[in-house]
DNA sequence: GCCAAATAAGTAATTGGTTACTATCTTAGT
DNA sequence: ACTAAGATAGTAACCAATTACTTATTTGGC
C-alpha cells in the first residue's frame, strides 16, 4: 500500500464535504436518482455503512448538496454582477458566470431542474424552489432597474423575461447534454444571449 | 359485480394502449422514475405479472410511451403550423399548440426533458434526442424562411433561437411546476412569447 | 351453428437482485 | 485508555421479471 491508498480516517466534517463532492460528481455521470450510497462509498474507498456515520439519511445528503450548490452559485453570481456598469450588463455577466459554473459542475442543472423536485421530500423541494424563485426575482429586479435607466423596454414583463432567462439556461444545458461537451455550451451561450438581449432591450 | 367492474379480457393491443395511457398518468403524478409495474397494474386492476404479457421489459413500455408522444405531438404541431400565414406565425401557433398539449398531458415535458435521457438505454435516448433535434430543426427552418421574407432579423442565429424556443417551454414548465397549475401555464405563455418574438424579429 | 381444441390473457406465488439503513464489533488517532 | 471512524454482516422493503397454473376467448372441422 503506497501513500495514496493508505486508509486515513477523516473527521466527520471532512467526510461530509467529501460525500457532497462525490455525490455531485456521480450525479453528473449517471443522474441524481441512480446514485446509490454504495456508489458514493465506492467513489471514496469506504464501505457503504460508513456513509451513515456522517449523514442520518440519504435525503440529508442531497439537502446538503443543494445547500452547497446554493452557496457557491450565489457567490459566483453576486461576484459577477458586482463588476457590471449597468443592470443589463449585470444580467449578462451573471448569465456567463452561471454557464461557466455549469461547465465546471455539470451536475448542477440536473440537481436544480430535475425530478428531484417532484419527490415528496418537502425540504429539498422548498430549497430548490427558493433558489430558482430567488434567482428569477434577482433577474426581474435588474430588469426593472434597467427600465428606470431606459435600457430595457418599458412595457416588458420582467417576471416573464426572468422565466425566459432561466429557460435559456435550461435549453443550453439540454442542448449540450444531447449534442456535446463543455466547449459547445460556452459557444452556444455566446450566440443565444444576444437574442434574449434584443427581446428585452429598449426599442429605439 | 356490476357491468363496470366485470373483468373483461382485452387484446394485447388494447392492453398496450391502456398501459401507455396509465403510465403517462402515473408519470405526471409521481415522476417517471418512481412509476413501478405494480403501480401500473393497480391503476388498471391487473396483477403486476400480467403487464409482462404485453411488454417484454419495463423499458419497452417507456419506449412505447415516447413513440406515442412523438406521434401525438408532431400531429398537433403540424396541424397548428398549417394554419399560419407566414413562418413567424407558424412558430407562434406551434408554441401555443405545444403549451396546450402540455396542459392536457402534464407528464409530457417530464418525459422528454428529464432524467430518462441520461439512462444507458440508448433506444430511449435516441428517440428523445430525435424528437428534440427534429423540433429544433423545424423551428430553425421556419426562422430561415422568415429571414427570406424579411420578417426575421437577417443576422439571427436560427439554431440558437431554436434552442431559446425550446428553453422557453422548459422554463414555463418549471415555472408552473413550482408555482401553479394549468391556467398559469397558458397565461405565462402569452406573456413570454412576445419577448422571444422581439428577439428574433427584423429590426426596423 | 356447435363444440372441442388451441390460443392467449390473467393470476398467484416466487425468484434474484438491489437498496437504504442498522447493530455489533474493530481499530486508528489522540 | 478513550473516542469516534470505519468494517462487517446483517435486515426489511421494494422491484422487475419468471414460472406454473387457470380461465376466457377464438377458431376450425363437422
Amino acid at each position: 500500500m503506497n501513500q495514496e491508498t493508505v486508509k486515513r480516517r477523516l473527521s466527520s466534517e471532512e467526510r461530509q464535504s467529501e460525500i457532497i463532492r462525490v455525490s455531485i460528481e456521480l450525479a453528473a455521470e449517471k443522474g441524481v436518482d441512480s446514485v446509490t450510497t454504495q456508489d458514493m462509498a465506492d467513489a471514496m474507498n469506504l464501505t457503504q455503512g460508513a456513509i451513515f456515520r456522517h449523514f442520518a439519511t440519504k435525503d440529508d445528503i442531497w439537502v446538503a448538496v443543494i445547500v452547497w450548490v446554493r452557496e457557491r452559485l450565489m457567490k459566483v453570481l453576486d461576484k459577477a454582477a458586482a463588476d457590471a456598469f449597468n443592470p443589463l450588463q449585470a444580467i449578462e455577466l451573471m448569465f456567463f458566470a452561471h454557464i461557466a459554473f455549469i461547465s465546471k459542475h455539470p451536475a448542477i442543472p440536473r440537481l436544480l431542474f430535475s425530478e428531484l423536485l417532484h419527490k415528496k421530500n418537502s425540504k429539498l423541494r422548498q430549497l430548490i424552489e427558493g433558489i430558482i424563485s430567488g434567482y428569477e426575482a434577482k433577474v426581474a429586479g435588474l430588469l426593472e432597474q434597467g427600465k428606470a435607466k431606459s435600457l430595457v423596454s418599458a412595457d416588458l414583463d420582467s417576471q416573464s423575461a426572468a422565466v425566459l432567462y432561466i429557460g435559456m439556461i435550461q435549453g443550453l444545458v439540454m442542448q449540450s447534454s444531447i449534442f456535446g461537451g463543455k466547449r459547445a455550451l460556452q459557444r452556444e451561450a455566446e450566440k443565444i444571449f444576444p437574442i434574449f438581449l434584443y427581446g428585452v432591450r429598449a426599442r429605439s
